[in-house]
RNA sequence: GGGAGAAUUCCCGAGCGGCCAAAGGGGGCAGACUGUAAAUCUGUUGUCACUGACUUCGGUGGUUCGAAUCCACCUUCUCCCA
C-alpha cells in the first residue's frame, strides 16, 4: 500500500506498507541475487548498511538451490533470516540476459541452465509459483526484457506478448495467494512496463497495464546500452500513465546521476547491481565522486575512503587498506567495499528523502548531479 | 679433484641462425561494469624525436650478409661421481 506523503515537482516523498516493514521512498533496494549479497554480507549486515529492501532473483534461485527446497525450509525470510521486505525479480531479466541460451514463445521461455546446461521451462505461472514459494514480500511480473537497439515491429510484438503474460501472472499469482500453506498468502505483484525507446510503445503499454490495478509498477527495459538522455526522456512519457497512487520502481537504474534524474521525474525505488559490483572491482562512491581504490596514489593513503561517510569501514578503515586488502586479493576486500558502496547507495536515498521533506530536492540534485558519477578529483 | 647442465626483458619461463623488442604465465599500471552466467572482462607493460629509430637475451671475443640462438674463453649457479 502506496501513501504519497509529499511532491516536489514530479519527484514523490512516500511510504510503501507491506507485511514485512514500511520502505521509506524514494528507496534504494539491494541486490542479493542468490540469497546473499555478493562479497559477502548476510542479512545481519543489511542492518548496519541501512538497507531497506532486499532483492533476489527467482531464475536464479530456481535452478539453485530450488524454489521447492526454499519453501520446505520456511521462504526467503526464514531462509535467510532478513525480516524485512523482499522483492523477488521474475526471470524476466535472464530473458534478455541469458539470450545465448533461450528460446522464447508465447507459452514463455525455455533456458539452458547457466549451471549445468539443462533445458528449463519459464512462463509466467512458473515464475509466479516459484516466487510463491520463495515467498517474497513483492513478486515481478515475467516480462521480456527487450535488447536495445530493437526493430519497432519487434518491440511491439514482445510487449503485446508481455502484456498476455502479466494478465496470466496476475491470475496464477491471485490463485497461489488464496491457497492454503502459501508461504506469504499477501504477497504483492507489479507489473513491467515494457516497449523498448518506442514513445507510443511504452505510453499504450502502460495505459493497458494500469488497467490492471496492480500493487506496483515498474519501468523495466531501460539501463541495456540506450543513452541516459533517452532513459529520462521514456520516464518522462511514461510518467503521466503511471497510477499516481501506486509506487513506481525503475528496474536496474542506476548510477547515483541517474537516481537523482529518475527521482526527479517521479521514481520511487531502484535497484541495481552497481554499488556491489563495482565494489567488488575496487570502485567507491563518495560524495566528491568515484574512486578506485587499486590506484597507486591511494598506497600510502591513511584517510578513509569518504571523510563525510560515517559507515563502518569509513570509520574504521584507510584507503591504504582497502587498496591492499584489494591487491592481496582478500575476501574482506570485497566484504568492506560492498559495504561502503551499499551504505553510500542507502544514505543517498536518506538524503533525498530528507531533502524532499525540507522542500529542497532541487538543491540537492543540483549540488550533486555532476559531481556523483564522475570520477573524485585527486586532493 | 672428475663429469654434466644452466644463465632470456620486473619475476617465472618459451625461443635454439633471419618472420624477435622476443610466446605464455605472474606481478605492475590503467580502463570498463546499470532488474548480477561478472571476486569478472579489456588494454598496456625496454627507450625515444613512436606507421620509424635506437639499446637489450651473464661477460668478452669470434664465425656469418645476418646471432638470444653457432664457436672459444671467462664469471656465476645447479646436479652427479669422488
Amino acid at each position: 500500500m502506496y501513501r504519497l506523503i509529499k511532491r516536489e515537482g514530479f519527484a514523490r516523498l512516500g511510504e510503501f506498507t507491506t507485511v514485512h516493514g514500511t520502505v521509506k521512498t524514494p528507496g534504494f533496494m539491494n541486490v542479493a541475487t542468490v540469497a546473499a549479497i555478493k562479497g559477502g554480507l548476510s542479512a545481519y549486515d543489511l542492518a548496519d548498511i541501512r538497507c531497506q529492501v532486499m532483492l533476489c532473483n527467482t531464475y536464479h534461485l530456481h535452478v539453485r538451490t530450488g524454489d521447492e527446497t526454499i519453501r520446505e525450509l520456511g521462504g526467503l525470510h526464514q531462509f535467510t533470516g532478513w525480516d524485512g521486505p523482499i522483492l523477488t525479480d521474475s526471470g524476466g531479466f535472464q530473458v534478455f540476459s541469458l539470450a545465448s541460451l533461450r528460446a522464447i514463445k508465447e507459452e514463455g521461455v525455455t533456458f539452458q541452465s547457466h549451471i549445468d546446461g539443462r533445458r528449463i521451462f519459464m512462463g509466467p505461472e512458473e515464475s509466479m509459483r516459484i516466487q510463491s514459494n520463495l515467498g517474497s514480500t513483492i513478486a515481478m511480473a515475467f516480462d521480456e526484457c527487450v535488447e536495445n537497439p530493437a526493430k519497432y515491429d519487434y518491440a511491439k510484438l514482445s510487449c503485446d506478448r508481455t502484456t498476455r503474460w502479466l494478465i496470466r501472472c496476475k491470475e496464477e499469482h491471485d490463485r497461489l495467494n488464496a491457497q492454503a500453506g502459501t508461504v506469504n498468502p499477501h504477497q504483492l505483484l507489479f507489473g513491467i512496463n515494457q516497449g523498448c525507446t518506442y514513445d507510443d510503445l511504452r505510453i499504450k503499454h502502460m495505459q493497458e497495464i494500469a488497467a490492471l490495478d496492480l500493487d506496483g509498477y515498474a519501468i523495466g527495459g531501460l539501463a541495456v546500452g540506450e543513452p541516459a538522455e533517452t532513459m529520462y526522456h521514456v520516464i518522462s512519457e511514461v510518467e503521466p500513465y503511471m497510477p499516481a497512487d501506486k509506487i513506481r520502481y525503475l528496474m536496474g537504474v542506476g548510477t547515483p546521476g541517474n537516481i537523482l534524474e529518475g527521482v526527479k521525474r517521479g521514481v520511487d525505488l531502484f535497484d541495481c547491481v552497481m554499488p556491489s559490483r563495482n565494489a567488488r572491482h575496487g570502485h567507491l562512491f563518495t560524495w566528491k565522486g568515484v574512486l578506485n581504490i587499486n590506484n597507486a596514489c591511494f598506497e600510502k593513503d591513511e584517510r578513509p575512503v569518504d571523510d563525510a561517510c560515517d559507515c563502518p569501514v569509513c570509520r574504521h578503515f584507510s584507503r591504504a587498506y582497502l587498496r591492499h586488502l584489494h591487491k592481496a586479493k582478500e575476501v574482506l576486500a570485497l566484504r568492506l567495499c560492498v559495504m561502503h558502496n551499499l551504505y553510500f547507495y542507502n544514505t543517498l536515498m536518506e538524503k533525498i528523502r530528507a531533502s524532499l521533506e525540507d522542500g529542497r530536492y532541487e538543491d540537492f540534485y543540483a549540488k550533486n548531479i555532476g559531481v556523483l558519477d564522475k570520477r573524485a578529483p585527486l586532493d
